[in-house]
DNA sequence: TGAATTTTCTGACGTCGCGTCAATAATTAG
DNA sequence: CTAATTATTGACGCGACGTCAGAAAATTCA
């Protein structure tokens, strides 16, 4: 079932070498300075060799994206396995795509060139479904605990407003939270540093403001955040 | 005083000939379609000449950024002035930022493009402030409503929480929000029309849940729209 | 084992866009 | 009207792209 022939074997060794390669120097030199010749030369094979990889350096940047946004998958996964109530789990999702953010900060990187339409046009349709898939599922995996929020009787959503839809709020509210940060200087112009807790603070207000229960005001959530890290990441 | 020397006002209107011709040129082509070489043909100068006006067309695509950039100003501190309480003002900024991703949705690809960092260092920093400074306003705007809500009593902000942090949130909802709206296609995936409104009630909700009264529920949203519409906008 | 065949790898090649700059044309000053 | 200055041009060198004919390696078969 694993075996896979020796050939194959060898191809996807040698593609995660080109991939290893390539990823420092995308994150130190940018897209720009992100060549197929330069990954050649590093990855010590002849330019024809990696084009039987990878059809452009575009299709290697997506590559890139799809090993890392498969782990945001996972953690998103594990964070709602969290044993509490679906407010304290949804507290675990956002500490679970805080701590993506974190740990993987090229992630962000990737998907701003992807998003580029002219870049986008130039990747195969197949590892743009994987991406969008891994998007698809993590929001999905949201969606599982609104729907159980509701089902608990913790959260009453409006007439006609699904559980879609206030996850894509969330997904507004973070996804375009950690791109300011990331990238905006008017941040600091602005005099705001710490954007995670700010944003993690947003994301309570936003779910009180849909009178989700328990309450921000509510709970500890300093301890939540503590019990999370230690019962669902396994950290200290 | 506006009176420049016919030098520098041949100099500036060609300028704006040549960011008119980048500019479809940018919207049907994306960033890869438009070249120096090919502005310079559309426009019947030679290249040099374009080289003296901009040093890359990454300085092209952040002048026309500029362009739109102030719209927004103007389209904000227009809606700014609306007639009413703190928290209409609100729904009026919302509604001008709305009308802005909907007048002028070339403004999105160009701020994704010049989110890039290696695109970004391309470009002269001056330019970078001007369009640092558009959005500084922006927020500025948004902030000093936020102030008389909380001076007329409307708003009252948790302690240590600054007008900033709220606009914060507002902006980094709204700007994700468009961003996904423009560009992911996992939204149709999960069933999602009408973004906009999405958006809009989303940052009702948001306000809702800091306690800025009126609270969306306690007033006609589709009335006061109308309003801002007719009285801000002269629309009908 | 060794020749034949298939598969894989290679780097030179044509093309394109960038940014420069010496030469040329136009303008202004004297 | 000439000299000096300024503006414009496009040919040039460079680097990256993506291709492909031929070289090299691996595999098959007698």
């Amino acid at each position: 079932m694993n075996t896979l022939s020796p050939k194959k074997q060898q191809m996807l060794e040698r593609e995660e070498r080109i991939l290893a390669v390539a990823r420092p120097i995308i994150v130190q030199d940018g897209y720009h300075g992100l060549s197929m010749e330069r990954i050649a030369a590093e990855v010590e094979y002849s330019k024809g060799t990696i084009y039987n990889h990878f059809s452009c350096k575009e299709e290697i940047i997506i590559a890139l994206a799809i090993q890392t946004a498969n782990i945001r998958v996972e953690l998103f996964k594990r964070a709602a396995q969290f044993k509490g109530s679906s407010r304290f789990r949804m507290v675990a999702i956002g500490y679970a795509a805080e701590k993506f953010v974190r740990d993987y900060p090229d992630f962000f990187l990737f998907e701003q060139i992807l998003q580029i339409p002219s870049v986008r046009s130039k990747v195969s349709e197949k590892r743009q479904n994987v991406v969008d898939n891994c998007e698809v599922q993590c929001m999905t995996v949201v969606t599982g605990i609104v729907r159980d929020a509701i089902a608990a009787e913790d959260l009453e959503l409006p007439p006609g407003f699904s559980p879609e839809k206030l996850v894509f709020g969330m997904w507004a509210l973070t996804s375009g939270g950690f791109t300011i940060a990331s990238s905006s200087e008017s941040l600091r112009h602005i005099g705001l540093e710490n954007p995670f807790d700010l944003i993690s603070d947003h994301t309570a207000t936003l779910l009180d403001g849909f009178g989700w229960s328990p309450l921000s005001t509510d709970y500890d959530k300093q301890a939540t955040i503590q019990r999370i890290c230690e019962e669902v990441f396994g950290d200290e």
